[in-house]
RNA sequence: GGAGGGAUGGCCGAGUGGACUAUGGCGGCGGUCUUGAAAACCGCUGUGGGGCAACCCACCGGGGGUUCGAAUCCCUCUCCCUCCGCCA
């Protein structure tokens, strides 16, 4: 949510930021409406303040044909006040229901661009690793290695579901220890966090009510499953005033994922790319504005730590005004190449999304006792979507036989299995 | 799933229709006293919104209602606790 002060004060601005990403939203709509609203509140507060006022002064009267008069009167004003708060609510609410649909302004930084063609590859690190035979895409690998059973995840739940078996199964778990492993000696504090929440924990990070389409939902509760941890990371702290003295605060967090993905239905089919469910490791961190510039380039080579321990050749991107999401006003990617799929692969998702969030969520800290509140700066970046990451190891790790070699890192949790070789299929 | 009890400020806890401008205590901050500290005493100590300001408004888990007036009465939702049932 952007505040509303800020629109208040530089509406010029606010548009031309907002038409970076493209969008023209209603901000002369809503400097009305705010307007509106604050000359009715001037007006009803002051019928409040009379009517406190008198009621006050009736408690404390005996029982006569003066007492009478005032309580008509007071309820004459009564329901003037009812009606002028009636009409407060009205406008409030379709304030609030423009405003919540507003997204987060770019940073200054954020190269111009309409959409993904214009994002910015910033670094190339690594070589693309060369092969003397054809590589494999890991939908053939993954099957006739039996580590990966298409067929069963379809009859157990449906399409774009699947089995991990065997070393395959392993090798995703040895990634996630590893992963989260890496994070806590980088700083995180590691947490294991509810894979379901309530409404207001998906609005609060800005899932709802403008993404609802891709999210699955228990309609009889008020359950909802989350499409990335950073839902429920952000949801720690909600209605809190924290301690300015505690920020930042790092936290890395493993869970599920759930996407219904009808935005991008029909979209990488193949394989295990694109699914339903996915397992991710996460990074999220609280800050003060000052240090989110910095604590971004600090995820991203933390993020970029992963990839290059597991060996992988990876590009970082910045996304172009145009393709942000909703609630970041910054955005890196992190891609690896994967030769089987002939594709760079999004592995991760880096976003610095200023205090949009913490507005939406109500997270304020105080620098010191005494001073006024603010809100905090938020940042999420995955430590690596683990399908993806679980594709670039068997296309590049992979050998002429179609064996895959388990990543030096990764051995430790394998259990003394250092090439993954056919397995029979239970 | 059934029965019952709860939710008040940073924390504990009183308040069941008008002096609540939310009692009291703890903690915190400032002051007096002191060589310094402790103790004692005095004062201050929630959040948001509106207004140039004085000041005003809202908030006692959330929402709605009754009333001139609600922390207090009614409805409803959420959450917590106790017991029973079921259960990894």
């Amino acid at each position: 949510m952007l505040d509303i002060q800020l629109i208040r004060a530089n509406p010029d601005q606010i548009k031309n930021d907002l038409a970076r990403r493209g969008i023209d939203p209603p901000i002369d709509k809503i400097l009305e409406l705010d307007s509106d609203r604050r000359s009715l509140l001037a007006k009803v507060e002051g019928l409040k303040a009379e009517r406190n006022k008198t009621s006050k002064d009736i408690g404390r009267m005996q029982e006569d044909s003066q007492r009478k008069k005032m309580i008509a009167a007071m309820r004459s004003l009564g329901t003037e006040i009812d009606k002028l708060d009636r009409r407060t609510a009205d406008l409030e609410a379709e304030l609030h229901q423009l405003m919540i649909y507003i997204p987060n302004l770019p940073h200054p930084s954020v190269p111009d661009g309409v959409d993904e063609a214009d994002n910015v590859v910033i670094k190339e690190v690594g070589e693309k690793k060369p092969f003397a035979f054809e590589p494999k895409p890991h939908w053939e690998l993954g099957p006739d290695l039996g580590i990966i059973n298409f067929e069963q995840g379809v009859k157990i739940t449906g399409t774009r579901f699947y089995v991990l078996s065997g070393a395959g199964a392993r090798l995703q778990r040895a990634l996630i220890s590893w992963m989260i492993d890496l994070h806590i000696r980088q700083g995180y504090l590691e947490k294991y966090m509810p894979f379901m929440v309530r409404e207001e924990t998906l609005f609060a990070a800005g899932q709802l009510p403008k993404f609802e389409d891709n999210l699955y939902r228990d309609h009889e509760d008020d359950r909802w499953m989350i499409p990335t941890s950073e839902v429920t990371l952000t949801g720690l702290h909600m209605q809190e005033i924290l301690d300015g003295s505690k920020l930042p605060l790092r936290y890395t967090a493993f869970s599920a994922c759930f996407r219904r993905e009808k935005m991008s239905a029909g979209r990488d089919v193949r394989g295990i790319k694109r699914g339903h469910q996915f397992d991710k490791v996460e990074m999220y961190v609280y800050c003060i504005k000052e240090d989110s510039d910095q604590e971004m380039e600090r995820m991203m080579a933390h993020a970029e730590e992963t990839c290059s321990q597991l060996g992988l050749a990876y590009r970082q991107l910045e996304l172009s005004a145009g393709d942000l999401g909703f609630t970041a006003r910054k955005t890196y990617d992190i891609e690896v190449w994967a030769p089987g799929s002939g594709e760079w692969l999004e592995v991760s998702s880096l976003s610095n999304c200023g205090d949009f969030q913490a507005r939406r969520a109500n997270i304020r800290f105080r620098e010191k006792e005494g001073e006024p509140t603010q809100f905090p700066h938020t940042l999420n970046g995955s430590g690596l979507a683990l399908p993806r990451t679980l594709i670039a190891i068997m296309e590049n790790y992979q050998q002429a036989d179609g064996s895959i070699v388990v990543p030096e890192v990764l051995k430790p949790w394998m259990g003394g299995v250092e090439v993954i070789e056919q397995e029979e299929e239970r």
